[in-house]
DNA sequence: ACGAAAATGACAGATCGGTGACATATGAAT
DNA sequence: ATTCATATGTCACCGATCTGTCATTTTCGT
């Protein structure tokens, strides 16, 4: 029942032992772990779908753990990153705060201080989950009022930004085009053109090139969907 | 030479070696160091005086670190607290969690570790307290009410100032213009007209010579913004 | 192949923020 | 009190962009 986790965590990490351990001590916990094997697939999920929160090793087969955390930094400012690492020295630490960390945990560690960690930074940074919608390369940061795709800034007007709120709202469930009009138009009264959703949703295909992850459902609305 | 300082901290240690320690640590890197000998003295200042960040010791002669850290976070949600103690066992450090803190560093501790790990907190905590607060080549001083624009000092109006602030404030998070309204302008009743806010920012973008990090969002509001 | 539904391209009116001008308010200097 | 400079709110107007609608074409399910 994917529907019980709360928060969605990434956690990159090359050691599948530590990693599959790791993760069945979080998932009781209410927390979906999704294990990344290289900074690549990290980088490729994350522009997928924002988590709740990251956490890191240093030692990667495809390079270093804080040239990641940058990187995060600067695309999502609030999307807290915990290290997870063996590299306990001090310059090592500092390093991995100066990369725009939140914390540092170094290996060995007990689970319930990561787990004590863990809560503490996410009450912090309240739940991105909130803030990031994201689907198929597309992202929403509700702060910002700002639509990423494939991690590049696109401007939206606003009819077709809260239509594609919408549907990012209802990602997996087919909505149906009276639906949208009465949400994203008018709650009641002054009824516009069926016509105008079609063109709007045009205007927004163009400028999210036409992601495959929006598809028509013919005669009834339109669905938003990760592609599997 | 106070007004070197950008950060009010609060050290409660009775071990008043290591407090001098930190603090002439901390005070060359621009923080405000206060040591707090007793819990008691702690409370007092803090209700006085809310600081930018709190380092607590766990052992205190007149009680426990962890019942002033469950009182700074029923009075003060936002007021970070971080535990400096020699107590390293996990149930202390998942204690000094549950009561509230926001980060936990085992005595000995490195100085650049506790000062890369009061930076991330502070990162994450706001701004508000801070004195100096900037965004791409702008620079607020809060305590002198001076703004610079690639260090040179420029002078804004009563208006002008209140609404930089307030997107400075606000850095990366989109704000309504009736957000803006309500805040710069007057909280309850008394509207001015719509337009007076436009004028303003363009008296604003026209000092501080069109800033780049400044952008409109339209039908929105507006969002200042490290360029990434 | 047919008909309904959706996509598309074009267009005109509406909306919104930026701009310059102006008139009043405020406050300091004389 | 008078003068002057600056600050502030309002207005009218412009241009860019948005937005709804139409006519037409394309797509899709049957």
């Amino acid at each position: 029942m994917a529907d019980l986790f709360y928060a969605d965590l990434y956690y990159i990490e090359d050691d599948q032992n530590i990693a599959l351990a790791v993760k069945e001590y979080l998932e009781p916990k209410n927390f979906h772990v999704t294990i990344c094997a290289t900074l690549a697939e990290a980088r490729q999920r994350i522009k997928e779908k924002v988590p709740a929160c990251v956490l890191l090793d240093w030692n990667m087969p495809d390079g270093r753990g804080d040239g990641l955390c940058q990187w995060i930094r600067s695309h999502w400012k609030d999307l807290p990153v915990i290290f997870l690492t063996v590299r306990g020295d001090s310059a090592d630490i500092v390093a991995g705060f100066k990369s725009g960390a939140d914390d540092y945990v170094v290996k060995p560690f007990e689970y319930e201080v990561l787990y004590s960690r863990l809560l503490a930074v996410l009450r912090r940074t309240g739940s991105a989950a909130e803030r990031y919608l994201s689907c198929g390369g597309i992202v929403i940061d509700q702060n910002r009022h700002a639509v990423f795709c494939h991690s590049e800034e696109i401007s939206l007007s606003a009819a077709e930004y809260q239509l594609l709120l919408y549907l990012m709202r209802n990602k997996g469930r087919t909505v149906t085009r009276t639906g949208i009009l009465e949400q994203v138009w008018d709650v009641n009264g002054s009824y516009v053109n069926d016509n105008t959703l079609t063109v709007t949703m045009k205007r927004l295909r163009d400028k999210l090139s036409q992601p495959a992850c929006l598809k028509t459902i013919r005669s009834v609305g339109y669905r938003m969907e990760d592609t599997i």
